[in-house]
DNA sequence: TCCACATATTTCCACTGTAAATTTACGATG
DNA sequence: CATCGTAAATTTACAGTGGAAATATGTGGA
């Protein structure tokens, strides 16, 4: 008698109202709790209190869901990697880098869903947009913006900087640099020396 | 000699014989042709010709077939970065960074496979053997084996390339890489720079 | 009011991985 | 050579997954 659940007390209507938020609120905890393992298009509509096929209407399938879920999580990833406005170029890298970093270690089941071609659709605008986003903070951090470099050493920088700080945020949060020393060195160390410095340091 | 339909060569036998490198080979197959979504226990052995219980005997569990799937493919990728012996530090370099970005753009299902977390066990020595080789060769390839340079700086420079293209190979296979001129720019242009250039080139 | 439509449900199906009991064949031992 | 233990594979059963189709329910507009 499942549908006890909707007591008195309960304010869920037949029309959920706002399912689609709630379902990407869901699949988040989820993630967090119990890993990318057990997030399903199933255990995310059990945990709303609706139907297994009800999702369908807001996202098509379960690549819409996951995707949907993602998008979310690189939102959270660039609340972590932009600093106040006005912040020194300096202190931007290191909020970027670290947020970065930090997120990945601390939201691995996220992080990996995030970057998993397999589950999640890149074209789809719920991912692209905050993904470019990503890029343009990225971007920023990679200076080069008063140094009168040009947009093609720009963007070679920029990639250097994404490729270094991903694959390392990747690797580290999988375990591979575990081993011996690895895992007392951190980004700024990896960092330091492949990026020029901020010119308005002293 | 009980019939003539079975020769030496039939695999189809009550025992298969090598049903654990037939199963991993099935694997392979279904990455290269149908990608990492259709890769199942159960597509395994229907390829092989056996029942879906049978992997359970040498693997356990799908786990342990998908993680020596990715060990074979580690095996393959150290394939394409190592050099002929006694080739000089700027061709090691090279080959090993271009067969690591390349293999993952030729593999990308099996490239995926072998980072992620959720359907491989990184502790298994299937992984974590020929996964410390492959660490091996980036250590050799990111040079201060001659220079002198201390544990510390070596494993620090090991994780700065090693990072730089995971993440080239990881973002460029998924297509983060896909907008402007980004396309174009290859590893060789990210590392320029950040190791110290071979001592004995000229 | 009443109808059109979006939303959610029920039911059904194909597929996946795992467990348990069973069958088959190999190999060592008498 | 017979036989028995065991490794390897099969059959069967089951819980879980995503998706399709038909149905039910509510909401908002005419």
């Amino acid at each position: 008698m499942k549908g006890d659940k909707r007591a008195m007390t309960d304010t869920r209507k037949y029309h959920h109202g706002n399912l689609k938020q709630a379902l990407v609120a869901a699949g988040l905890g989820i993630l967090e709790t119990e890993g990318l393992a057990r997030l399903s298009l199933r255990a995310c509509a059990e945990k709303v209190g609706v139907s297994h096929t009800a999702p369908k209407n807001h996202f098509g399938n379960v690549t819409g869901l996951l995707t949907a879920i993602a998008g979310q999580g690189f939102l959270q990833l660039n609340a972590m990697t932009r600093s106040a406005p006005g912040a020194p170029l300096a202190e931007r890298r290191r909020v970027a880098l670290d947020g970065y970093v930090g997120f990945a270690a601390a939201h691995p089941a996220l992080f990996e869903l995030m970057f998993s071609p397999g589950k999640v659709d890149f074209a789809d605008p719920a991912i692209a947009e905050p993904l470019s986003t990503c890029a343009a903070v990225l971007r920023d951090v990679s200076g080069g913006a008063a140094t009168g470099a040009g947009p093609d050493q720009r963007r070679l920088t920029e990639m250097r900087l994404w490729s270094l700080v991903h694959g390392f945020a990747t690797l580290r949060a999988q375990g591979v640099f575990d081993k011996d020393g690895m895992r007392q060195i951190g980004v700024t160390d990896l960092v330091r020396g492949i990026l020029a410095p901020d010119p308005t340091d002293a």
